[in-house]
This record gives structure tokens, C-alpha cells and sequence, in this order.
DNA sequence: CGATTAATAGAAATCGATTTCACAATCAAT
DNA sequence: ATTGATTGTGAAATCGATTTCTATTAATCG
């Protein structure tokens, strides 16, 4: 189907060389002759040679390949990361694989196994499950690896994201300080770092306040636009009383509840208070604007870039080097002071 | 570095069979005595036996890698693309590679030698120069190609994308049945086929309606938010007057006009009306609602990955395959009625 | 001046699969 | 019974690079 390209081989004949100093020409790793190596170079120059990389990652069992595995692309959060990740590793040679495991620990896995089949490189991953997501081969093929965001229990690996029990804490109170007593939540999955450690510095910051927490208001929204509306949509339907506030543990969420929200003629914050873990895009001319802590994506993808970086330039795994960012309060209009 | 792999050798020793047979059975594309095929089977889960990709593409040509080249991954327009992109070649044993060209032709060219040496079996792309842009190493060595959005000039190539000229026709068109005739453009690049064609549009609407156009509310953003919010900003600075309508090109520049209007305290739309060609996320929830133009980005996602799965197929380039997609007039408040 | 070292370069092995070719064994058909 | 087609298999070539060995020449050293 395909053309026949030049190759390493022509070069070789076309100079009256061998294929042994082309590569070394190529790869500027060897001592060759100065007048052969131009005469090489102007060689590869003429025959608009460009080297297989296929051919050159199989014998040197690498890829110039960094995938990137999340449950959506889609999500702004993760595309930033991802585009600051391509843009360092593009300088470097290499390209970066897009993988999406739609929260299905099933899929991930397989993803996992098609890029060890690639000899993949590097890879930066939110794992689907902070308990069932199996690393474990990756890391005995001695594969960098880099957690974005989310992390994975009783593993030591390097990660990126920010303290989500912290952050979640602070939000909380801030409703609290505003008055409200009646909180609910939406939450993320609950077998992710992130899904759990949000939800409990919620419980956390109740529980300090001495505030109890009503079931009928915790919600599963699983992370996604749609659950959340959904869930909320049939809670909505039953008539039951509303909290009079809300925390939302993603930005998707967040979006779902305020779309069925604006649908049930329940306004924000009048009717009830939102804030939101992690921020919206075009959240500044949103009305409301949502309360809500922002996370600096460039620079976790700028910090997980270079982790990758690091590790591929020095060929080994790093164990630990947790960067823990810190998330920016967004003040909005979207939470009602109670008295 | 990286550890030791089972390969078909293992397999054909363990089995006591030639490689050539464990491959035969491997892609059940050759007679294999049933009792040997199970010896085999067995032997490869066993063994937990990967076939692996780089050898496999080497000798086949082949990569299982589809690239989309665009000019930025983070505008959720190529993102919404990418992620259906991926939902269909995923399952038919490919992954995605993301190119971002950030709009320079020089690293788009930079790119295509880049996935060239990785034998890449098809690509999507959204063309950085509608002139400039050379695809035909890619056609010589007849790789498949699917335009998304942008189209090249004099070159017959499978796309799918809007009628930019008529649905900015449309656009211009709405604000002047609204008694505007002050049009303002904030333009993309006009060496792209949706840059051009949508200031096309403009023009011949305000000449249908013998509308004169001036100078100075001609903008050029280059379909970046930074460069329509700093050439709009230079504008508000200089104290000219303004238009009474402005017709932005996509919806990033759309984004950096309305904050550089924000922050300029010029109303929309009551000092100024907006349009859009294409829309924000979150559209829906933000004021003003900016009327605009959107495409089913979905539905555009899904006809590439047609388009590549065909070809990829039949492994055969098609030339001709242009799907025109209908976009969608999503009315907001952002445009005022002058009387 | 003989011996060790450095520079230079080719032949051949290698990476891990697929595919061609050759060849036996089996089966059907004339 | 001879021919021809089909099944089943392995050895070896192949994809296009890198790398190890080996060898030659030139340079440096004691």
C-alpha cells in the first residue's frame, strides 16, 4: 500500500558506506571520519532521508511515545494538562497518546496492556480507582509514571494535584461561616482519591461545626454531567425539602446541577447556595459565578511534564516526589449569606 | 533498563512449534491444526504472552496510530473531535496521538515528518495555512486524510465541516435585520479556509444589503483569545468609536472580546451587540447568552472517524468524500434591536 | 622500536514480529 | 494409481534501524 521509502540501506549503498556508519553519522554517538560523515549527511540531504522511527524504537525497545490516561479528555481540566504535557515533550521527540477509560477500570486496563505493547515510554495517569487500578506491570517493566491528580493507595509514585481534604474542608466552612447548617453534597467517585478525600474534609468540616449530615443529601453524581443531573433531577422530582447549600465535588457536576437547577426554576443563591471543587470554564461571565477553588492546570501540567521529563532523561522510576499544589479561592455570587 | 518480555520465541519453544505457527495462530489467518492452535493458546495465556506492537508494525508498515493535528487541542471544538475520534478507533485496536500546531505551519510540518517516521496509518487535520500546508508526502505515501473543519486549497480531499460561508452570511445577516449597519469582524486567519470564508460571508452580506465596510472595525485575532482581547483592548484605548455590532470569528476570540468589554465596562448589548461563530462552553449558563452559530461537534467527531475507519479499511485514500454539516443558530441576548 | 591505545569502519547479530518459500502428508478426483 | 489440491508446518528472509564484534590503520608511549 505504501511508497517505499528511503532508508538507512540507500544511504549506506548510495555513499559506499555501511549501514553501521550511517547510524553513526545519524546518531552523532560514535567516532566516524569527518569527510565520510559529510558526505553522509549531504547524502541523507539529497535523498530527503528521514530515519523509521518503528524500525529505531524496536531495537532499542522504546517508543517515543508518553501516554496520557484519564476517564475524559473532554474535561478542560485534564486538556490543559495535557497540552502543557505536549508542548514539553514535542522539544524532546516525543508524542503524547490521549487515553480516556470512561471511569471503567476495565478499560483502563486494557489501555494499560496496548501501551505496554507499544513500549511506551512514560505515562501520566488519573487512575479509575484509587484501590483496583494495577500499575503493577508498568512498574516492573520499569515504565515513569506520573499520578495526575488522583492517587492510588499504598503506592509510592510520584504525583501531582492538591490537597483535596484540605480544600474540601475550606469549602465547606465557607458555607458554614455564611450561616448554612443544611449541607449537601454531590459527590465524585467514591473509590478515587479525589472522590473520597473531598467528601470526607466535607464530613470533616461538619463535623467540627457540629453540624449533622442528612443522607437524603448526599448525592452520587460519579464525576460526570450527566449523573449529577440526573441524580438531582429525581431528587428534585420527589418534592423533598432542598439543603440550602450545596458543595459539588467537580467542575462537570457542577455544571449538571446548575443546568437542572436553572430547569427547575431553583435559583442560585436565593433558593440555594452552590460551590463547586474545581472550576468551570468561562467561569467569569457566568451568571451565577460560582464560589468555587480553582486549580492552577498549567502548572500541574507543567510539574508533570517535567516529572515525565526527568525520569525518561534519567532512565528510572522515581518512587516519591509529591508535588502538592495549592488551590486558588474563587469568590463568586453564587453563595447566599444566611442568618 | 526495561525487563525481559515474553515473545513468540517463548511461546514457539514452549510449545515446541516455529514462531511462524504461533504467529499463524496468534492472527488465525492461515490453516492450523486445531490440537496445536489450543497447545498454542494455552501456552500464550500461560505465559501471559503480549504481541508486541513495534515489531509487529515494523514488518507490517504499519503503526496502529491515528494523529490529530490541530491548532490546539485545549479549544474544546478539536477536544469534543479528538474524544469521538478516539471512542471509535479505540475499539478497533488504534490509539490517538494529539499534534497541536498552535497555529504555525513550521511546526505543523515538523509534525507530519514526525508522524511520517512512525509509519502513522491515517490522520485528521485541521489545515494551519489553507495554502501553505503540504500533505502531499502524505498522499505519495497514501496515508489516509480526513479534513476536519478547515479545507485546503485546489486539493480534493475527504472533509468534514460547516458552510462557514453561509452561516457567517447568516450571522452578519441577523444583526443587520436588526437595524445594525455599524458591523465590526474580529477575523481569524485569513490564510485558513474558515478564516477567509467567514470574512467572505461578512462581506457579502453587508454588500447584499449595501452596507459599507470600514477599516477600522475590520479586527484581526487570529483566532486566539490573547490576540482578540489585545487588539480589541488597543481599540477601546484609542477612544474611537465603535461599532454598534461585532461579528466574532470563533468562539475563542469571542471569549477575549467579551472580557476585554467586561473590563472596559462596554455593555453587551446595550453599548455593544456580539455574535458569535461557534459557541462557548457553558454557553447556556452564562450572561449575556451570546447568539451564535454551533456545531454538532459530536456529530462532526463521529463522521471523521468514518471517514478514517473507511479508509483505514479499504486501504484506500479517498479523494472525495466532502460532508458539509448543518450548524445550529443558538439565539442569546447578546444582540439589541436598533431602532 | 615494539606495544598499547585511539580512530575508523564494515560484517553480522539483534530487536520481535510477519510472510514467503519449501515440503511433507492427507485427501479428492479422474 | 496418478494427478492435483488442500492442510499443516518449519526454516529463513524480511521490516529498518542499532549495536556488538572484529579488523585495519594511525598515533602515542615507555
Amino acid at each position: 500500500m505504501k511508497s517505499k521509502n528511503v532508508t538507512m540501506k540507500d544511504i549506506a549503498k548510495y555513499t559506499g558506506v555501511s549501514t553501521a556508519t550511517v547510524s553513526r553519522v545519524l546518531n552523532d554517538n560514535y567516532p566516524v571520519n569527518i569527510e565520510t560523515k559529510k558526505k553522509v549527511l549531504k547524502a541523507m540531504k539529497e535523498l530527503n532521508y528521514e530515519p523509521n522511527l518503528v524500525a529505531r524504537n524496536l531495537r532499542s525497545r522504546k517508543s517515543n511515545l508518553v501516554a496520557i490516561i484519564v476517564a475524559d479528555i473532554k474535561n478542560p481540566y485534564y486538556t490543559n494538562i495535557a497540552k502543557q504535557i505536549d508542548d514539553y515533550l514535542f522539544t524532546e521527540g516525543y508524542n503524547l497518546i490521549t487515553c480516556n477509560t470512561d471511569e471503567s477500570p476495565k478499560k483502563e486496563k486494557e489501555i494499560i496492556r496496548m501501551l505496554l505493547s507499544r513500549n511506551i515510554d512514560a505515562i501520566a495517569i488519573a487512575p479509575s480507582d484509587s484501590q483496583n487500578t494495577d500499575l503493577s506491570e508498568l512498574i516492573n517493566q520499569n515504565v515513569p509514571i506520573v499520578l495526575v491528580d488522583r492517587k492510588i493507595k499504598d503506592l509510592q509514585l510520584p504525583f501531582v494535584g492538591t490537597d483535596n481534604f484540605k480544600e474540601a474542608c475550606s469549602l465547606t466552612e465557607f458555607l458554614i461561616k455564611k450561616g448554612h447548617k443544611k449541607i449537601g453534597i454531590i459527590n465524585g467517585t467514591l473509590n478515587t482519591s479525589t472522590g473520597e478525600e473531598r467528601f470526607l474534609g466535607y464530613k470533616k468540616a461538619m463535623e467540627d461545626h457540629g453540624l449533622s449530615i442528612d443522607e437524603k443529601w448526599i448525592y452520587n453524581g460519579g464525576f460526570e454531567e450527566k449523573k449529577a443531573y440526573d441524580v438531582l433531577k429525581q431528587f428534585l422530582q420527589t418534592g423533598d425539602e432542598l439543603p440550602t447549600a450545596l458543595f459539588s465535588c467537580n467542575n462537570l457536576m457542577t455544571k449538571g446541577a446548575m443546568k437542572v437547577l436553572k430547569e427547575g426554576n431553583v435559583n442560585i443563591p436565593d433558593d440555594l447556595s452552590l460551590i463547586s471543587f474545581g472550576a468551570l470554564a468561562n467561569q467569569d461571565l457566568m451568571c451565577p459565578r460560582i464560589t468555587c477553588v480553582e486549580q492552577d492546570t498549567t502548572y500541574i501540567g507543567r510539574k508533570v511534564a517535567e516529572l515525565l521529563l526527568d525520569q525518561l532523561k534519567n532512565k528510572k522510576q522515581l518512587k516519591n516526589a509529591s508535588i502538592i499544589t495549592e488551590s486558588i479561592f474563587m469568590p463568586g455570587n453564587s453563595v447566599k449569606e444566611i442568618l
